[in-house]
DNA sequence: ATCGTAGAATCGTTCAACAATCCAACGATC
DNA sequence: GATCGTTGGATTGTTGAACGATTCTACGAT
């Protein structure tokens, strides 16, 4: 059955605005297209290969994930997050993590593997001083905290979050070192979850949230 | 200023896609596009007088907002919510609206009567048999609750939510009915709050929801 | 130095065309 | 009689060109 459902994924990916898609989330997200630039549609669709019309469908595709911005007749850029930006997205991690963090006692052991194992990883990878590895279980491990919530929708809209946060991290210098930073932290939610005591955890959460926050704001916003 | 705002926001409804994805927006939350029926290029695209390629670019923004889902080579459907979906929709709404109640006690007043006046409009329309009115004041009760996250993007994810809702609604009979019976639970819930019992207020707000799902979802897979 | 204007560049939208895909009806086979 | 190819017809996917509308840039007037 899982091959089965293998089968039908790769079958979905016909679409040429969606490879297209995922061609320019791939360039956004690793730096090659910088935020602010402008992608124009001559350029771009003349470098790939695909028409004007197909170009722009995969425009709306990647603007519904907020990593490009559409301004009426100027074009598509990449979005370039501010500080009031990453302001109102820590609001809204603030609420949804927290939140899906209530459901700890509620979920089965698989849910807690997938807020536990990443912490691990990223301990493991710490020790490397592979900070892109880092970085990338970091995320893996607030995934698994939304993933708490059980809700298809809410998972997919806090991927977007996490790419739009990205996309931040990549204005400010030295991006990784912020992940190294709050990797203790990481680990003592865990310890609080696995005791039990699922408040202390959501205040230990909150604070990781104040401090990556007003850090990432204030490296933002002096340049 | 607030002229200067409006005016901006009359500019800027230039596009073409944009002013059909609203008439279509409000063509399928008023019922008249049933769900599960499917939307032809053609037929669309000749009523309203626009090219298809400005006909799919509307389409993308409202499967965006997940009124429509697009199904590759077979066309684009006015989405039908199923009950593995509203349960999906209340996870979601648990974990935000529960996880922004925590906020009441450090947001302002102007957030705090965003929460409170709907009920009361609720109340005054229920007075008079209004359902309708009942239940959009009950969409703006919830809307305030998530407001008090102050994020503009989990306000905007709440609506698409919300309305995915009304589209649940749709498909069953008699959708104001519900409304009117959790009217009462909403009013203990601003009491509570009013007192400082936010913990108290989270609780019935998770009462709610679980009447409410299962009273949708049973009502949903009964058909 | 500021403002207004002409021209270039780009976007918004339409149209026509063709390939690719899906669907329903029709027969062929067992 | 039910299942399985096959064949058309209808619809979507994608392309390319075209033209009006908007924005941007550079130049010149006041």
């Amino acid at each position: 059955m899982s091959a089965l459902a293998q089968g039908r994924a790769d079958l979905e990916r016909a679409s040429t605005a969606q490879k297209v898609a995922d061609m320019l989330r791939e360039r956004v997200l690793d730096g090659e297209l910088a935020p602010g630039l402008r992608l124009s549609e001559e350029a771009i669709g003349g470098a790939l290969g695909v028409s004007r019309n197909t170009l722009r469908e995969a425009f709306r595709l990647l603007t519904r994930d907020r990593l490009l911005v559409h301004e009426h007749s100027r074009g598509v850029f990449v979005r370039r997050p501010g500080g009031e930006d990453v302001r109102d997205l820590y609001a809204a991690r603030r609420v949804i993590e927290c939140g899906a963090l209530q459901n700890w006692p509620a979920v089965g052991d698989d849910r807690r593997a997938a807020v536990r194992t990443p912490v691990e990883e990223a301990s493991a990878h710490g020790a490397r001083r592979d900070w892109a590895k880092v970085g990338a279980a970091n995320i893996r491990f607030h995934r698994g905290i939304v993933g708490l919530a059980g809700s298809h929708r809410l998972s997919e809209e806090s991927d977007r979050l996490f790419a739009e946060l990205m996309l931040a991290f990549r204005v400010v210098s030295d991006p990784e070192r912020l992940h190294m930073a709050y990797l203790p932290l990481n680990r003592e939610i865990v310890e609080l979850l696995s005791s039990g005591d699922v408040d202390g955890a959501t205040t230990r959460l909150r604070e990781y949230f104040d401090l990556a926050e007003s850090d990432l704001v204030a490296q933002l916003e002096q340049r």
